[in-house]
DNA sequence: ATTACTATATAGACTAGTCTGTATATTTTG
DNA sequence: CAAAATATACAGACTAGTCTATATAGTAAT
């Protein structure tokens, strides 16, 4: 399982580096170098860098599925685990990234994307995923109408968004636990 | 006015290419390309690549606060003028952008840089004018506590950025629509 | 009015280094 | 032995930025 071990750590290596300096500004030979590994493991494993960029964002979702996952199970009502995708956020946001926290890694990717590319609708797609996990959980609540439903979904992940890409460039986690209060406030108004 | 004239069409070239392609991804022969002047013309202006980015970046959000104005004048009250933040926002959205509209040109010029870059300090000095304008506007309406004008001037500016990258993401510019009618009905159940 | 100076513009070659991706030959490892 | 790793060299395009030399304005001084 060497070939395993080379892409795994591509992978890593193209974590930390796309996310700390972003994706275009990352070349691959360092990726090799931080990766330690030759030049031939990487096209022997990833067609592209495209192809590196397209695995970076989909390995930096599941990184915060599994986040969640730990942060929701064992809870018991949709209210708790609504504020528990705050908690997966805060936990992915203290990570020990070696120059500070720089907001959501997909939509810090997205940001260097053009308009209708790939990568771009990847992402999309993934906060589509936290947008239904928002609203699966919400749907377990006595809320009664479906519109209010909706709306109280779309308004919590706007705070999501909002507060991890300002609390990025402030510097300053602690953001996303206020929009935590505020998503938990927003609920309490809405049964 | 030569100068001036040579200046201001690398500025719109820039500015366009900047905010539809990434910073990063753009090279300077483009810049001087789409901007129909010698490569001479723009280091007579600008001193590197960095301080075009810079001048782009403070341009960009002049562009804003020029919307802003355009909207918030002859506005009688605070409760409209916090509203006409979310206006601003959703002219520069609708600009005539050449691939489409792909969220907060600040937002995406940080997601490209460094941690501690002066690029990302230059944004955050901006998001924090646009919410010093939010918190000016909420303090004019009848809220007596000072922490609740506090509180609801960060969510308002939450709904702001979450919408706005999310709207990008989903080409749904009226996302940010209903980010303004919950900024209303928030500030609405505050009075 | 003509001359001279200054500022800005131009084209295009050039440096020195980076970029992605490929080719090849060798070594390690299960 | 065979799969998978390695190191190294290479191609060719692109990068930011410098340099020289020239053209063209507008202004100031004579």
């Amino acid at each position: 399982m060497a070939r395993l071990r080379a892409r795994e750590k591509l992978l890593k290596a193209a974590g930390e580096l796309f996310y700390d300096h972003g994706i275009t500004a990352t070349g691959i030979d360092a990726v090799i170098a931080r990766a330690g590994v030759a030049k031939m493991s990487l096209y022997n494993n990833f067609k592209s860098k495209s192809e590196l960029v397209a695995a970076y964002i989909d390995a930096r979702h599941q990184e915060w599925l599994d986040l969640y996952a730990k942060r929701s199970t064992d809870l018991s009502n949709g209210w708790e685990r609504v504020l528990a995708v705050f908690d997966a956020y805060q936990d992915h946001a203290e990570f020990d990234y070696e120059n500070g926290f720089r907001g959501c890694g997909l939509l810090n990717a997205a940001a260097e994307m053009p308009a209708n590319s790939a990568e771009r609708a990847a992402v999309n797609r993934h906060k589509q995923e936290v947008k239904a996990i928002v609203k699966r959980e919400l749907s377990e609540l006595p809320i009664t109408e479906p519109s209010r439903i909706e709306q109280l979904t779309e308004h919590v992940c706007f705070l999501l968004e909002g507060s991890i890409s300002l609390a990025g460039l402030a510097a300053d986690t602690q953001a996303i636990e206020r929009a935590r209060t505020m998503a938990d406030q927003l609920i309490e108004q809405s049964l």
